[in-house]
DNA sequence: CGGTCATTAGAACGATCGTTATAGTGCGAG
DNA sequence: CTCGCACTATAACGATCGTTCTAATGACCG
């Protein structure tokens, strides 16, 4: 059995994940999904049956899965929240300017193509949004910002994270990304004064 | 000569804004601008001869104009920026919620398609998000905020709008427009504060 | 060796894509 | 009235869309 069958499911999925960040969900057909995965369009109706809404949303929830374990990793990694998001806006830019303005949120681009037009999909990906902003403002609380005001600032966070992304792509510049990036930080160290100062 | 053609032409570029917002570029087809916008592929062809591309470009650039003027009256309408742009968010929202989440912005999510494949589309919509920019940063100059700080602002108020269309369309909830619009408008009084305190 | 089954290869389907071509309408100018 | 031209209508083009289907491959088990 070994791994053949799991890493060409795996590799159909990344080029998915390739294929909708520089083109959306319409514009990419089956059949460059399965050249670029290097799979036939049988291969693909075997780990997909239900098609291209399936893959879609196998796609979209194993971004989302990467993602978050992304930009956790490297909040978790510094020594506290703030330099930790200040890291994160850091390194989203720098990967903007690394790949020609390429590589960036394939979730948000399907987002708004399917937000009102399919429903299905739709719901996949407030899952996993809805994820994302549990695990930051879980995390956000664990560094002492106030629930309410953690749940508020991890929707900020988020909202300028894919702004950010939108603005430098279109742009083909991340200064937009590092000043949305300061403002986030500036919110946070906000509400960590305001809770040290106050009730 | 009277005003047909400029109708029709207005009518499809109108359909066209409209099935953008709920489908996007490759999702939308000729034939559905046509039955929309109650004109044929012919009449199309004849107002647009540049096809999908051109009509595309003509109606980025008609809702690229007519939000940023929408949102600078919003602005002016108020007695400063801060319940300018207060207003600008809680408009969204109600937007949002009168919609049923579909009207939103069709530039963004053309944007997302196109910013890394079609080079011509992405240079338009540059220009509209640059324009907006400049209009926003010329709005909070004209209120006190630094020229520096005014543009790093500007940058901050149309991701935060467009952040908080996504989050909200995808949610079917408004209340991360409400979000964002507190932090944007956070950000604004502390600049205006500071302007007033410092140098 | 023979058989089973997951996986692949590739042809073919009807539908729709953007585009083009052609014929036809109707109105204003001379 | 008639010519000219802006505009419309519709059919048709080749290409590609997502999907389905049938064969064939190949590794594991008895």
């Amino acid at each position: 059995m070994g791994t053949t069958e799991v890493d060409t499911r795996e590799r159909i999925v990344a080029a998915t994940s390739a294929l909708f960040m520089q083109q959306g969900y319409s514009a990419t057909g089956l059949k460059a999904i399965a050249k670029a995965g290097r799979a036939t369009t049988g291969s693909l109706y075997h780990f997909f049956p239900g098609g291209k809404a399936e893959l879609a949303a196998a796609t979209l929830r194993h971004s989302g899965r990467g993602y978050e374990e992304l930009v956790m990793s490297v909040i978790d990694g510094a020594p506290d929240v703030v330099t930790g998001l200040r890291a994160c806006f850091a390194a989203a830019a720098d990967l903007l300017r690394a790949t020609d303005y390429v590589d960036a949120c394939p979730i948000a681009t399907v987002a708004l193509e399917v937000a009102s037009s399919d429903e299905p999909l739709r719901q996949v990906i407030d899952e996993v949004f809805r994820s994302w902003l549990d695990a930051a403002a879980r995390r956000l609380a664990a560094d002492g910002v106030p629930e309410e005001r953690a749940q508020e600032l991890a929707i900020v966070f988020v909202a300028a994270l894919e702004g950010g992304f939108l603005l430098s792509r279109v742009a083909r510049d991340a200064s937009a990304m590092e000043s949305v990036g300061r403002a986030v930080v500036a919110a946070v160290e906000d509400a960590l004064a305001e809770a040290r100062r106050g009730s």
